[in-house]
DNA sequence: AAACAACGCATTTTT
DNA sequence: TGCGTTGTTT
């Protein structure tokens, strides 16, 4: 025990071993969060306050959830598996499993990702002949995932106009939609299983019982059905609840637009009457400048739990600002910076671009492309995303549950096998009339296309019946033979990546296997039927089944069904490999939770950091600030910030000023650049514009020809500006001439104002 | 059924 | 500007 607490400081050691009570850790930055999460548990565990069985841990992402198992069993001589730490979908997929019959689904029900929950509800919509125009699906979808975020049916949302109305009535039809084709979305795990356990009183007691103690990661980020969920497990409100073990930082919350509720931490708070308030603000991560910048930059914002970040690390170095004339030019001046940074020894693994959103990516990703820089975009497209492999799982899922429609629609005809628009119109229309799945309406559609319908059904059921004995493996690869699939790619010109994807599925699926403990040892599926009567099943009162703590998944669903959710659950991997040689580009956003010793922050421009939609939204900027505090929280030795004066962007030349945030960091802490060749918009001609590496794109071209077009005796486009009033500004453009001539400028955060030059006061700013 | 043109749209993202 | 979606042509 000594060992597992050793090197813990005073506020860790406080928190992981506190009582079995609530309790909130604010955990700041770099401040060893995981460590506290993982040693908790281990120390619970080694101490014998509670089983392994006892015990829940809770995530947002299979990450962070692996992370945590790994560290784990590294500090206990335990095995895991069966563990219940997981995902909040993840664990819900686990009860609505175990629990298919108490939550009317069945049990080969599926998983649907955001791509599926979009294409059920554009045929929905073409189904019932709604103008897309006025319902577009995007809107539909977002419509019913917030309405379930927060907990709500679709008889439960209020409608004030006959706009929600439909909207309402489409969020009701979707569902019985879903429930037909014994599909669900992620919303729908955690609303099902939330509903599950509120209804059920022997199962929710028993949960209740079971789950001691409570752990989640990432508490700001949670919306308001997991804090219910959370709030349900863990017995609020009931005399033997669980003791909820939350872990958040409200300084990092950036996923207010998908639904967090950072008021989720001071309502829990209020309502579990948390004594155990643990502040974690040594830092480990960065030197003193950079936190510096950090804590001074989020003192900006007003509703704060209030923490402040400290270092036994010196200053540091200090943090370098960069203003570039143009997008080209501080994609260049990056180059160059990682230049001399891999020159002195830095591993490019370890520096970092980041970018608010991914538009700005393409400029860098050419200028490394160029100068021979290896790098990696994160957020590309993830592996069970590609469209070949879905196809693949949609065979896989037909033979699971032929109802899932989507997944019929999907490969019904591809490969090609002559089942045109019309044929499944027709098999439509057969569904709709007896409200059944296309799978089942196929012996109702007559004559040709009814044959060619009945031979893709046969197709899938003899797949299904010759792999039913076979290991998962070996069933993907039958399946990949059969549906003809690779043959398909093979006669495509550029199908050879495609073909290799699909082949990796057999691989996908043998590490499935062997990972997740449904290899050789395993116990044997034991069947619907079987299940209720074997030992892994114990009978609680009233007649309700309870598989027991340690059933792994493998008692409760098919390896297939098992590697379906899998597929659905872990789209796969889109982060970094570590290890790769490769300078790391990424958004702000999915930097969060990573480290690199060196980072650059890019685009540091009123409207794009923050963002100008941002402004819009309030609460909007302060969140902002948050993701330039994660941003600036990711250095740990060195940090670089740029802006740039000019940008292209959506195929426009955009004036931006620089950002607010410059004005709300430590001036000690930075270090101005001076660029190595200013931007002259006075006629130079060896200015940073000629220098540019890709000026023969044109578009350099095109805003110097504007320029000198434009110049009148006095302003100049791109020029800076003070007003008295505004601030300082940008122009952005001038109309007409002479007595006459008018500006417009970007006040940034004032807006945009456009000026008579002979009436407004403005004066020169020398940038 | 595939190839091509036209259109509109463009923060941030995990499950 | 450049991509993904939609409609049109061959």
């Amino acid at each position: 025990m000594q060992k597992l607490l050793h090197n813990l400081n005073p506020e860790q050691l406080a928190a992981v071993t506190l009582p079995a009570q609530h309790a909130l850790i604010l955990a700041g930055a770099g401040s060893g969060k995981t460590r506290v999460l993982t040693t908790r548990i281990a120390w619970l565990i080694q101490t014998q306050q509670v089983s392994a069985a006892g015990l829940l841990a809770v995530t947002f992402t299979n990450k962070a959830a692996k992370e945590m198992l790994t560290r784990l069993s590294a500090m206990l001589p335990i095995n895991t598996r069966g563990m219940w730490i997981g995902t909040f979908h993840g664990l819900c997929n686990r009860l609505l499993r175990t629990h298919h019959r108490d939550a009317a689904l069945p049990q080969t029900f599926q998983i649907l990702d955001s791509q599926d929950q979009l294409s059920v509800i554009k045929r929905l919509l073409k189904a019932n002949n709604i103008d897309d125009e006025k319902f577009p699906p995007k809107t539909v979808m977002y419509f019913i995932n917030n309405a379930k975020d927060q907990g709500l049916r679709a008889d439960k949302v209020d409608a004030y106009d006959a706009n929600e109305r439909k909207l309402v009535e489409l969020y009701q039809m979707y569902d019985e939609q879903c429930q037909r084709e014994g599909v669900v979305d992620f919303a729908e795990l955690l609303l099902r299983t939330y509903e599950l356990l509120s209804r059920n009183q022997p199962l929710r007691e028993h949960y209740q019982a079971r789950f001691r103690h409570i752990l989640v990661d990432e508490f700001q980020d949670t919306n308001n059905l997991q804090y219910n969920w959370l709030k349900l497990l863990a017995g609020h409100g009931s005399r033997d609840g669980g003791a909820l073990f939350a872990v958040g930082d409200d300084d990092q919350s950036i996923y207010a637009f998908r639904g967090a509720n950072v008021g989720n931490m001071s309502s829990f708070e209020r309502e579990f009457q948390v004594k155990n308030l643990i502040k974690l603000e040594q830092n480990y991560r960065s030197h003193g400048h950079i936190l510096d910048s950090a804590n001074m930059l989020i003192a900006n914002n007003s509703k704060r739990l209030g923490k402040n970040l400290r270092t036994d690390a010196g200053h540091g170095e200090p943090v370098r600002v960069y203003e570039a004339s143009s997008d080209l030019q501080e994609a260049q001046w990056i180059i160059e910076e990682s230049k001399s940074l891999i020159a002195e020894g830095a591993s490019r693994s370890e520096i970092a671009v980041l970018y608010r959103s991914n538009a700005q990516s393409r400029v860098i990703e050419h200028a490394l492309f160029s100068a021979g820089i290896p790098y990696h975009v994160y957020g590309g497209q993830r592996y069970f995303q590609r469209a070949e492999v879905k196809h693949l799982i949609a065979y896989l899922q037909l033979m699971d549950n032929p109802h899932n429609d989507s997944a019929f629609l999907r490969v019904v005809n591809f490969p090609t096998r002559g089942i045109g628009v019309r044929s499944i119109e027709q098999l439509q229309a057969a569904a709709e009339q007896y409200g059944i799945s296309l799978y089942a309406a196929v012996p109702y559609v007559a004559g040709k296309a009814g044959s060619s319908l009945a031979g893709f059904v046969k197709l899938v059921e003899g797949v299904r019946f010759e792999t039913q004995q076979l290991p998962l493996p070996e069933m993907v690869r039958v399946v990949l033979e059969a549906s003809t699939l690779l043959q398909h790619y093979q006669n495509e010109k550029e199908g050879a990546d495609r073909i290799e994807n699909l082949e990796q599925m057999v691989s996908a699926a043998t590490q499935f296997i062997s990972e997740e403990g449904f290899g050789q040892g395993a116990p044997a599926y034991l069947g619907p039927q079987a299940q209720a009567q074997s030992g892994a099943a114990v009978a609680l009162g009233d007649g309700v089944e309870v598989l027991d703590a340690d059933a792994p998944l493998a008692a409760v669903m098919s390896p297939l069904s098992a590697f379906l959710s899998h597929a659905s659950l872990e789209a796969g991997d889109n982060q970094a490999q570590a290890g790769q040689e490769a300078l790391q580009m990424m958004t702000v956003h999915s930097a969060k939770g990573l480290e690199f010793d060196n980072v650059f922050i890019t685009g540091l421009e009123e409207g794009l950091f923050p963002h100008e939609s941002s402004s819009k939204e309030d609460g909007g900027v302060e969140e902002e600030r948050r993701l330039m505090y994660v941003a600036i929280t990711r250095a740990r030795q060195r940090l670089y910030l740029s802006f740039a004066q000019t940008r292209m962007l959506h195929g426009q030349t955009r004036y931006n000023m620089k950002s607010r945030f410059f004005d709300e960091l430590p001036e000690e802490s930075l270090k101005w650049l001076s660029p190595k060749v200013q931007a002259n918009w006075f006629g130079n001609k060896k200015s940073a514009w000629d220098m540019a590496p890709m000026s023969s794109a044109g578009s350099d071209n095109a805003i110097a020809q504007k320029i000198a077009h434009a110049s009148g005796p006095g302003w100049r486009i791109g020029e800076s500006v003070s007003h008295g009033k505004f601030g300082e500004g940008v122009i952005v453009n001038i109309e007409g001439g002479g007595g006459n001539a008018r500006a417009q400028i970007n006040f940034g955060q004032y807006g945009m104002k456009v000026l008579d030059l002979s009436i407004a006061k403005l004066e020169r700013l020398g940038r």
